[in-house]
DNA sequence: GAAATAAAGTTGCAAATGCAACGGTTGCGT
DNA sequence: ACGCAACCGTTGCATTTGCAACTTTATTTC
């Protein structure tokens, strides 16, 4: 049995592919889009915030959102703190993210189409938590997983 | 609840960067080591079921492979067809094939420390059934995500 | 048997990613 | 109030990735 890295490389990549085919023909790609999505759920948003929703680096946030805003689709304002940029989404973004939305879910439904409901409701549960643990090892803590200089061995 | 999709890579991602932190001062960096690990797996496989395998693109396996010949891991014989290559591990691969696999243990086991051994079981068998599934889209065939031209609708 | 088609691998190129270094801003300690 | 560290965002650079065009070999078709 294959590690679980594997698979879940394997999911992601086909993911990705889907949703670059499903994209073709508009100003997004898959990152663009994955900004877009969240932007609009979480107007005002912060963009260091975005790039942990986003679990990628800073400087793709950075750069895929100069893009989105050179395009219009989104604004940044500094905040209070001047270090800090606040993104809203623009009514031009608002028009076109429910069709984002959708690819999302035409992928998900198509994914899971085959598990019991339950076995669906587990998965996306367990995703999650996964998913949460996963993001201990980027965010630093107590908890590391073996080999991060974290040993509590001598 | 976000799309299954952003769980997926932001699991994916945070592996990754784990795997690269455990392969400093190694030859490997995470593609190379999942190469070793699947042709020592699998010696003498075809250079195109490793596409399969590792569910990338055929230039990467290509790329990656060439490198890991040139540093003296695999061997690449063309086979009887003479279009496809056989890959086989070299003793050195061998030698450190088994590091490798550690690292992935240890990411696993680490991961999913916190579900109970019925949630673990189901974890992997669910992933593993979603990887079959996603692969269907990538490989083409019937039973397509809506969007792929494979629509039954008029 | 020759030509057309398909398959496997390689290479060139553009996009995406991750990291490190930098500039501007804030908060803190003294 | 000053200096210093931390924080946020940006930019430069190297690596990884995906696609398409190409080469070589096998298969199909006539």
């Amino acid at each position: 049995m294959p590690a679980l890295m594997f698979l879940i490389n394997a999911v992601s990549r086909c993911s990705t592919l889907y949703h670059a085919e499903r994209l073709e023909g508009t100003d997004f790609r898959p990152p663009h889009a994955r900004c877009v999505s969240m932007v609009c759920r979480n107007p005002g948003i912060r963009q260091d915030q975005l790039v942990r929703k986003l679990c990628t680096d800073k400087s793709q946030v950075a750069r895929h959102l100069a893009y989105l805003e050179e395009k219009g689709y989104v604004v940044r304002k500094a905040g209070e703190d001047k270090r800090v940029l606040l993104v809203y989404p623009t009514e031009k973004a608002e028009a076109c993210v429910e069709q984002i939305r959708q690819i999302y879910r035409d992928w998900n439904e198509w994914l899971i189409a085959e598990f019991t409901p339950e076995e669906q409701s587990q998965f996306a549960s367990l995703l999650e938590r996964a998913r949460e643990r996963a993001m201990l090892y980027v965010e630093g803590g107590d908890d590391l997983p073996p080999g991060c200089g974290g040993e509590s061995e001598t």
